[in-house]
DNA sequence: TGCATCTATTTGCAATTGCAACTATCCTGC
DNA sequence: GCAGGATAGTTGCAATTGCAAATAGATGCA
């Protein structure tokens, strides 16, 4: 079962990743939370500078669309989670906004998000492991970023 | 930059996850070829004794659910990459099974998918960096499968 | 045997995604 | 200051996914 060649690694990130995603989402789930995604909007909102980002910049932060945040930010915005605002530098630009509602589910979903990342993944590393599977990660977006 | 706590590990899993996944996937449509989840398909119907597998196995094996799988093989079946045939053993069960068509477009795609792989992946880390990265990462599956 | 139950797969429908076209605004060179 | 082209965001439509039935055949046991 060990890897044989190098695209074998590859095989079995896609699959790690995978499984894990799987088993987090299905926590969430478990506890009536709503999806990943949303926590990953919340966050990146939470993060930033008076709680607000440009729809461009949250496409760009979250490794999506542009078209699929406008829907994402909709249904967020439909639950009271975020509010849009227009922006003042550029009139055709919108900001998201996080809402104190946003803010409170975030932390929610934290709870349990943090609880599985560390059952399914943080567990079943030592430090040394975990910095040297960060060190490659981000070899390999410094990389990718560069080609 | 560097990685503060465990769960930022996760995290840039996550990100590294996308960013070389987005890769290959844009390399695979630059050569106008399908996109990795039919190779997928593809290379486990390969694999499988007789050039084909039970429907259930296929979803099992490809981590998704049987229903996404009904309509994955039924779009392969409509290019006539793969084939339904009526299982012998159990009348309810159906086998994919793999044509020279299919055969001869894996075949292809692995060409392009390979060489994305090489660039994107294997070429940025070394010989131990592999075998530690695949050591851990089958460490994690291993965790989860006794879960 | 004959019914209740389980399993394998498919299908209908709603939600989500991808892509192309559209609107509104901004910027640049003249 | 304005025509032409870029940019920000949204929307329509087709393709894909998720989930809850529906279908059909297997299985167990009274």
């Amino acid at each position: 079962m060990a890897a044989k060649t190098p695209s074998h690694t590859w095989a079995l990130m896609l699959q790690a990743h995978a499984v894990l995603l799987e088993a987090m989402q299905a926590r969430l789930k478990a506890a009536d939370l709503p999806p990943l995604e949303w926590y990953d909007v919340l966050w990146a909102l939470e993060q930033a500078p008076g709680l607000r980002l440009r729809m461009g910049a949250l496409a760009e932060r979250l490794l999506l669309t542009r078209f699929n945040i406008t829907r994402l930010v909709d249904r967020l915005e439909q639950e009271g989670l975020v509010q849009r605002q227009q922006s003042k530098e550029d009139r055709r630009g919108a900001d998201a906004v996080l809402t104190a509602k946003g803010r409170a589910l975030r932390a929610k979903m934290w709870t349990t998000y943090r609880a599985a990342i560390e059952d399914h993944f943080n567990r079943h590393l030592d430090a040394d492991q975990h910095a040297a599977l960060a060190g490659m990660l981000e070899a390999l977006l410094k990389a990718h970023g560069r080609e």
